[in-house]
DNA sequence: TTTGAAATCAAACAAACGTTTAACTTTGCG
DNA sequence: CGCAAAGTTAAACGTTTGTTTGATTTCAAA
């Protein structure tokens, strides 16, 4: 891996843990290990890096879900799916969702809380599609759309807030990393299907 | 006013907006119209402080549900007034709540995270409590205790991260202030209790 | 082997940072 | 009033910050 990559992932690394502010320059160079002076040189400044990090880790993150909009399954399968892949793209980048969300949080740099606004609410208008297909073909009941998708997110993001936090909660051992586990990576999926079946579905029978 | 409390809240206010690495006490000192030495003076250190921040909020924000675990209502009641006390608390401290959320993402003040989770872990035990007695019961079906736990947290906490993500989620313009808004209040309330009836409740028809 | 652009480096820069100092003013009690 | 404690101030402290400089090394094309 050459220097402009290493730097763009351990200034990742840095940002998620310890925040923007959190983290100087010199942290990433020490941690990546190279020059302190080729952070400008590579990316000019240490808030231009910022940006490239977003920018580098929202296109692998990207997911598109208009095609499964399209698809002939019934609804709730579809937000099986959506659950499905929300959960796996953010137990498999938490540091990176940190950082998003923390950012969102600060008044402190209004373009990138815009840019990233932007990133998170992508599928929103899919979803809610999806949400509101169902509640006008009658499969689902008229629930709150937008609080439901604010419930599948916002449990997600609540588990993967801290580790020790979700260790706590759960009851488990030191030894027990939340965020590499598959198992609850699955019992996260199963709750929220079960969740939404019983949130959306009518005569439901479970 | 003193310019004890003055310091506090001032500095409440701008950690919660701009971080605490985003913050100096030459901000604080100038936001709240005092010398940059007095916050020396009353707190002795910046760190100590924001200690001073969580301690003088947590403890306004306490609120014990033991006793409501003891009244002779429903488990699903006692959901319902938690739901309640919860919603009216975060969209009260919205700022507050920021900070507590966003210092437990990050890995910079252990000992601090480490007070901030048993601030928020304060209640789970209590509210495990109901809806383990429901689900003996047989009031309540064998849902997972642990994550709708933060389900209910974190959809709250998903829509208090920033005020125009928000905004935009609930397709509302400008000049509509989510933390401040009686009606979303209600319309979150209603929300999740309806969302955990259904998901909690055997027999349910609504 | 020569050459020139890209990459890397130690050193230095000014600005901002948290904190301390020492002098000054206000306050409340004897 | 007298006077000590508490409150307040401007200035300065040493450190860390993000950034830039100018020299040096690397390395592939000529």
């Amino acid at each position: 891996m050459d220097a402009r990559e290493t730097i763009l992932s351990t200034a990742m690394k840095l940002f998620g843990e310890k925040g923007f502010e959190g983290t100087s320059v010199r942290d990433i160079a020490k941690a990546a290990d190279v020059n302190l002076a080729m952070i400008s040189y590579y990316f000019g400044s240490k808030e231009k890096l910022f940006e490239h990090v977003v920018d580098y880790k929202s296109s692998s993150i990207r997911v598109v879900f208009a095609e499964l909009a399209k698809s002939s399954i019934s609804q709730i399968e579809k937000v099986d799916k959506i659950i499905d892949s929300y959960v796996e793209r953010m137990f498999t980048n938490p540091q990176f969702h940190h950082l998003l969300h923390r950012e969102l949080s600060l008044h402190q740099r209004p373009q990138m809380h815009d840019a990233i606004t932007e990133i998170l609410l992508r599928n929103v208008v899919t979803i809610t599609g999806i949400i509101q297909s169902g509640i006008d073909s009658g499969e689902f009941k008229e629930v709150d759309t937008q609080l439901t998708i604010a419930t599948l997110i916002g449990t997600i993001n609540h588990l993967l807030i801290s580790e020790s936090m979700c260790r706590k909660l759960l009851h488990k051992s030191k030894d027990f990393n939340p965020f590499t586990s598959k198992k609850l990576k699955e019992r996260v999926s199963e709750h929220l299907k079960q969740l939404m079946r019983s949130h959306l579905l009518i005569n439901n029978k479970s």
